[in-house]
DNA sequence: GCGATGTTTGACCGGATGGTCAGGATGACG
DNA sequence: CGTCATCCTGACCATCCGGTCAAACATCGC
């Protein structure tokens, strides 16, 4: 079901290779639009050969998909209970923005999975995403609670977190055309935004 | 290069069909992932009769983006510069969260092709959408100036109420599964959010 | 240098896909 | 009821697509 073992030098780098073709093309074509051919061509080998490494098109893809899941998990792990309130929360903002800015293929891939209706990550979603979630909603709670920031609703403000910094990379495209040639970096600018949004938004 | 211009009965109910079906299946799988015998299908017509109102697949995404964006852009265009600025924000965060929530499946058809590049809008994004925000731009910034809202990157609200709104339609699924079976519709909740969180950035 | 193991490819296959066309069915209208 | 324009369809086509396979080619350990 997954791809040859990489053992020797070869395999890594061609398996690399095709993955990072592949999260290309699925990003920009989303996975019916994404072709084995574009893939290959993306990655210098033929078609047969792609084959050689992966057993199928959805292979790829899904090994792509599981690959990004800790990248995509991890800023909000990292939200420390123990923190000071608007300081943890402005950093998870940070990280996921910079999250946008440096890696939007992937912030693009799963994007296309969720719009599609999440036909592969729906059971990840509803069960390891959504309990962390939970986890950090409550966290969020206890501090609103506590009066140590104001009162949110706590799924919701994770929602916006999610929504704001995402656009970045997932509407990079009008992001660029809408601003115009003027400012070529958009995303200096979206963090001093960002950070007076949140701060207005939960500082007591 | 276009339809049937729609002259008779027929012609009215089946191109409405054509477009209806077609939105749903442009909207969950993208331009090239979708299939003219999808769109047949749930339109209840056969694949030549399809092509005989339409000349291509190519017609019908075009003729639903070109379709699209009137409806897309009026609740900006109905920003009022002699309306209390914060109120007129506020009117204009709930008027594109009803669209979300009333029309996702054309959020989640304009989500696709700027996904991919705006390979067919980036003309429009680029004239009509740049002039119009920036002209909403300046209104803003001149409310800033003179202190009715708080100091802010006119085109960044502008991204954030986008990116805020159309989440709730482009991730709908993704929403509904973080949230669990508890709470059908998040709809109100998310208006809620919003307007704290506009309110608390923008009000003196 | 040689056999074993790993890598690559051209040729090919069956099914899907966008699109065509000639002709038949079904209206609208006098 | 006749006729003319509109509407619809089955059969068909060329191309694309995911995937297979046998055979050629490279690489490595010995």
């Amino acid at each position: 079901m997954n791809e040859v073992r990489p053992r020797t030098r070869i395999q890594r780098r061609n398996t690399g290779a095709i993955l990072e073709a592949a999260l290309a093309v699925f990003a920009a074509q989303g996975f019916r639009g994404a072709t084995l051919d574009q893939i290959a061509e993306a990655a210098g080998l033929s078609k047969p050969n792609l084959l050689y490494y992966f057993p199928s098109k959805e292979a790829i893809h899904l090994d792509l998909l599981t690959g990004l899941l800790d990248l995509w998990l991890d800023p909000l792990r990292a939200l420390d209970p123990e923190g000071e309130p608007v300081a943890e929360i402005l950093a998870y903002v940070r990280r996921k923005l910079e999250l946008s800015r440096d890696f939007p293929l992937e912030s693009r891939l799963f994007a296309n999975e969720v719009l599609q209706g999440a036909p592969r990550l729906a059971g990840v979603i509803a069960g390891e995403l959504r309990d962390l979630v939970e986890a950090k909603a409550a966290v969020i709670r206890r501090w609103a609670e506590a009066g140590r920031i104001r009162p949110v609703h706590p799924q919701h403000l994770i929602f916006s977190i999610w929504a704001l910094t995402q656009h970045y990379a997932d509407f990079e495209v009008q992001v660029r055309l809408v601003l115009g040639a003027g400012e070529p970096d958009p995303f200096p600018a979206a963090e001093a935004h960002l950070e007076a949004l949140f701060t207005r938004l939960l500082a007591p």
